[in-house]
DNA sequence: TAGATTGTTAATCGATTAACAATC
DNA sequence: TAGATTGTTAATCGATTAACAATC
């Protein structure tokens, strides 16, 4: 847990995350706990371990900092920085063991695990979430949908997945049983649902909704703002005419 | 540095196409015509913008960056410094006017212009964005489809918009007419695909494909990569546990 | 060994925040 | 006018890149 020690009203986040404090300079040795971890950086870890798997497919043995950077358009630095976070994973003069990298991203990035989500909002989006495949291959299943009609919402989304009214949420989800929400409905919606999530102890929301949630810091958002993505694309679209 | 020499009233050239504000006195280099705008203070301008219309329908009539920023989770410096970088749009010991502001933004980020877009790959993810709303209401409409399978695609996505098969790319799709490109293919496919949009002249490109795109410099590639996202919060998920 | 490539520290670059004179 | 808030420069913070001793 995070050592938060004030009100809860203080907890509304302002887009911070979860300070550390680790006043002296020194370089450590120190494990994982302690050292902030930018996002950035894990999320070029899941690229990492994408191009690992893909070397492995194609029996590649070791690979160079500098081409998994070509492959993904880094520095080397930045690559073997990044990996220097969590461990000395290479052979100096060698490169980086494929399999053995990628058992280490696995271990970092938690898998082997199952990741359980719940789906809130099933209209265009959520069926389409619902039903896509690309999250089973990584490990990560829808197990609950919701809905406010969820007969409506079934026969949109034909799925397996049962789907409840969304007034259920609380009744059905609980505590440590899903890892993360997925919230696609109606933006005047948004925030309640989050702070329901958020009381059932939700730690993890990835957004669809055009709305920023006010959450504690210690839950992480992640927003997927598709028109926000197209408008600032039309800005360059525009720029060139 | 870049210290603005002459006149201040030649900054309130609130263009719509940047300027070059860059009156120099900067050491060495000097960019040829514009100043470089971050991507990120783009985004943040769609955000800006939003928020506007929010205020407008609530009647407000002005807001100082200070209410702009609390209500996004930025800085008050950092919303007048972003939308400094188009001009002087605000009034000292007043604020911003709201629809002043709005009309600026919405010159800037080149609206009032429809945004044409081509939606390759009519899978789950594909026939949702086809039938999402949210699109058209910001002034974005998806004026082709294709698919492999254009019968397939058709009904899946039970829509008006018409659907080619992707052979028909070069055919159907004139240069200049087309915005923005989105791409949902299979992942073996995405590159060449991309290939062929980049030759007809597209120049924006939204990829919800997980692999990195090789294209020129001068096109515009945003991903959403949800497997990505929900990766990395799964990370944070086993943080905790 | 000689060549290659790591992990890590220092330098650089860029973006955010603070501060404040200008000014409505 | 007095108070408020802008636009802009300077200071700070963080992230990326360069450089290189360590070492396989």
């Amino acid at each position: 847990m995070s050592p938060i020690t004030v009100g809860q009203e203080d907890l509304v986040n302002k887009g911070m995350s979860i300070q550390n404090i680790n006043g002296n300079g020194t370089p450590e040795e120190n494990s994982l706990d302690t050292k902030k971890i930018p996002k950035a950086v894990i999320k070029r870890l899941s690229l990492y371990k994408r191009v690992l798997k893909t070397l492995e497919y194609q029996s590649v043995e070791k690979v160079s900092s500098a081409d998994l950077a070509a492959r993904l358009g880094l520095s080397p630095a930045q690559v073997r920085k990044d990996l220097a976070f969590f461990g000395q994973f290479g052979v100096p003069g060698v490169g980086y063991y494929v399999s053995e990298l990628q058992k280490e991203l696995r271990k970092i990035l938690g898998k082997g695990k199952k990741i359980s989500v719940a789906l809130i909002g099933i209209g265009n989006l959520g069926s389409a979430l619902i039903s896509y495949g690309g999250f089973q291959q990584q490990g990560v299943t829808i197990r609950w949908g919701f809905d406010i009609h969820p007969e409506e919402a079934k026969k949109r989304a034909s799925t397996d997945v049962p789907i409840y009214p969304i007034q259920d949420l609380e009744s059905k989800l609980s505590p440590g049983e899903v890892d993360i929400a997925v919230i696609s409905v109606p933006g005047e919606q948004a925030q309640a649902i989050a702070d329901r999530l958020v009381k059932i102890g939700i730690r993890a929301i990835l957004n669809f909704v055009p709305v920023r949630l006010k959450v504690p810091a210690d839950v992480q958002v992640r927003y997927v703002d598709l028109s926000l993505e197209l408008e600032s694309l039309s800005y360059y679209v525009n720029e060139r005419k």
